[in-house]
DNA sequence: ACGACCTACTGTAACGTTACAGGACGCCGG
DNA sequence: CCGGCGTCCTGTAACGTTACAGTAGGTCGT
């Protein structure tokens, strides 16, 4: 009684069956008649017995009922994201439905990968990790099913995700349409943790900042695309992916170049530019357009509601899901094309002093 | 090579060596020359072996390197109540210090309880679990170390939590000790889930629901006790706990008894009032104080910023991480009271026309 | 030359479960 | 009385790993 954990096999000799009948008596109650069942299940309950050991059935059974998240970063950034959190709660919502649990790993932890070695899961949703990062090729190598949702493509692996530069394009053209000639866009430059912080040393792009990325060169390829020189773009970057990252680098911009719109490459940063716009006294829209990404639930609710490029991003986790769970199942479908659109709202308008219309 | 998972024996045949050997490969890399780790290495690439099995290693270790959080209602609506998210970001943070990963349990999915009994973790965090919940019998039947977070003590579990009466009473002492006398308070009633909608049937409080009741009486008592007779409080219960939900049920306050202060029972009730005060042209805090609960981030960005009890969300979490990972270290640790402080923003002032002070 | 000691590896024995293939027994129709 | 069938239970044989104890062979100091 001391530490002597009773297993399956203790129970079925007290109770003068045999371990199948226990196992049954838990897993198949119509294999065996009602009052066998009770009785093994009380002799259990009095020897302390906790039921089946999962990690044995996990053993026995090959799967684990659970699939695992690897996210960017260090696992505690998943959180702070609120594009983030949208896509895990799809994720979470689909599995969920299909009695699959949700196990979140961080990245970067340990240079070992020893996580997700030994991660007990039956296949893998990639949140944002480039194809050349360290733990991809540690996760390919569980050879389990995987499901990549970011911004590059995994050769050999299912993936979701929207085409930034084509989004990001849709944004400028709005713009473009209104009349906008002097653009600001806020990205996020630096890695989250340390790492190629050293002048002069190059900066290792990780996860969604990539998609960030694509999101800039998307926005600044179609202002050219409208015959404008590539300096009507000024381009900021914010320390961090963050509202106050966001305000900072606004204020810069606004106090520079003054651009007649700003683009920022998530809503978080767009948001944070409305504040640095509201403190400065820059009237948005009449004296300053911003345009954000994602279509954040917070993006509705700024004041003035913010355009932004609406992704979806609890249908793609909840889409993941799906696709996993396909995989899982021997089913190989099809990822259908995901909706991606510029929701206008009420934080862009004409520059002030200037006929929309007729670009060129 | 069809479906012949090659093991960790077969390597061992193929490399000639023990599997000892081939683990140790993997495990202990001091353990062996650097030449046979190489060749046992190669060899295991060559058949394609994907490293030692998570599943065996757990059976044998008896361990997972795991701990499950088990959520109230379905599993995706912990995304979507930022007081949740922020708890669970501080959880996932201190587990990720210590190398343990997080697996998320939904509750009510299904009425065997499946995945709590197959969970293949080392113990459980209990988020806002209630001890009559038949989740909870199930949990402590796996007779692991379990921590809770929540409203109500569960007997032999360590328990986080603030005392909500009490924290709401700051709340409703600050409104009193600015002069005012009417007051609203929107609560969240039903349970998120169907269950108990009928009318006459009792409703059956799940989950942070009890939270919320202990906030609206500790504020109802506080009331009270300064001396104020009961009806002096209106509480209404909005369906959800959603800003719209807030919206809905501060438009209901503002049309009939049009209290001088509100209190929310969470932030996002509280953020609702403000939405709704502002459509109906209502001045905050001029005409109408406004006072929430939690502190989420979003609450000191609303305008005007809000008034609030602050309950640091995430170090709570971070708290239960090292709660749970000394019991399993076989530390029995106290835990420490959470602060839990009124933090009075821009939300809260004199009810217009009258003094401050002198309450009785 | 001998024991002490180290390195590199091996053998044994679980860890706790469940899939699968039966077997014993009773019942029923012919 | 026999074959067929259904119910309830059992026996065997893994599932893939690693802790622990041990051995073989070499080096080193005296």
């Amino acid at each position: 009684m001391i530490d002597e954990r009773p297993t399956l096999q203790t129970v079925a000799r007290a109770a003068g069956v045999s371990p199948m009948t226990v196992s049954n008596a838990y897993n198949r109650p119509d294999q065996l008649s009602a009052e066998t069942r009770e009785k093994v299940l009380r002799i259990a309950r009095e020897l302390g017995y906790s039921g089946p050991d999962p990690a044995g059935r996990s053993l026995r059974r090959r799967r684990t009922d659970t699939v695992g998240v690897l996210l960017t970063e260090r696992l505690p950034y998943a959180f702070t994201d609120p594009g983030m959190v949208a896509f895990l709660h799809g994720l979470a919502s689909g599995l969920s439905d299909a009695g699959q649990a949700l196990l979140l790993l961080p990245t970067i932890d340990d240079a070992e990968h020893a996580q997700v070695r030994s991660a007990l899961v039956d296949a893998f949703v990639l949140a944002s990790l480039l194809p050349d990062d360290p733990a991809v090729a540690e996760v390919l190598g569980r050879r389990l099913p995987v499901v990549s949702w970011g911004a590059s493509p995994i050769p050999g692996v299912a993936r979701i995700g929207v085409d930034n530069g084509r989004a990001a394009a849709k944004a400028a053209q709005h713009l473009l349409d209104l009349g906008h000639r002097e653009f600001g866009v806020i990205s996020v430059g630096r890695p989250l943790l340390g790492n190629g912080a050293e002048p002069g040393e190059p900066v290792v792009v990780r996860g969604r900042h990539r998609a960030m990325q694509q999101r800039v060169s998307g926005f600044v390829r179609a202002v050219r695309a409208a015959g404008f020189d590539a300096d009507a773009v000024t381009v900021v970057e914010a320390d961090s992916n963050t509202e106050d990252g966001g305000a900072q680098a606004a204020r810069e911009l606004l106090e520079n170049r003054r651009p007649t719109a700003i683009f920022g490459v998530t809503d978080v940063l767009a948001i944070g530019a409305l504040s640095a716009a509201a403190e400065a006294d820059v009237a948005v829209p009449a004296k300053l357009s911003v345009v954000g990404f994602d279509d954040v639930v917070a993006a509705s609710r700024t004041v003035p509601p913010l355009t932004t490029v609406s992704q979806s991003l609890f249908d793609q986790g909840r889409l993941a899901a799906t696709i996993v769970l396909d995989e899982l199942a021997g089913r190989r479908t099809k990822t259908p094309p995901i909706r991606c659109e510029l929701v206008v709202r009420a934080s862009t308008a004409p520059p002030q002093g200037r006929q929309a219309g007729s670009a060129g």
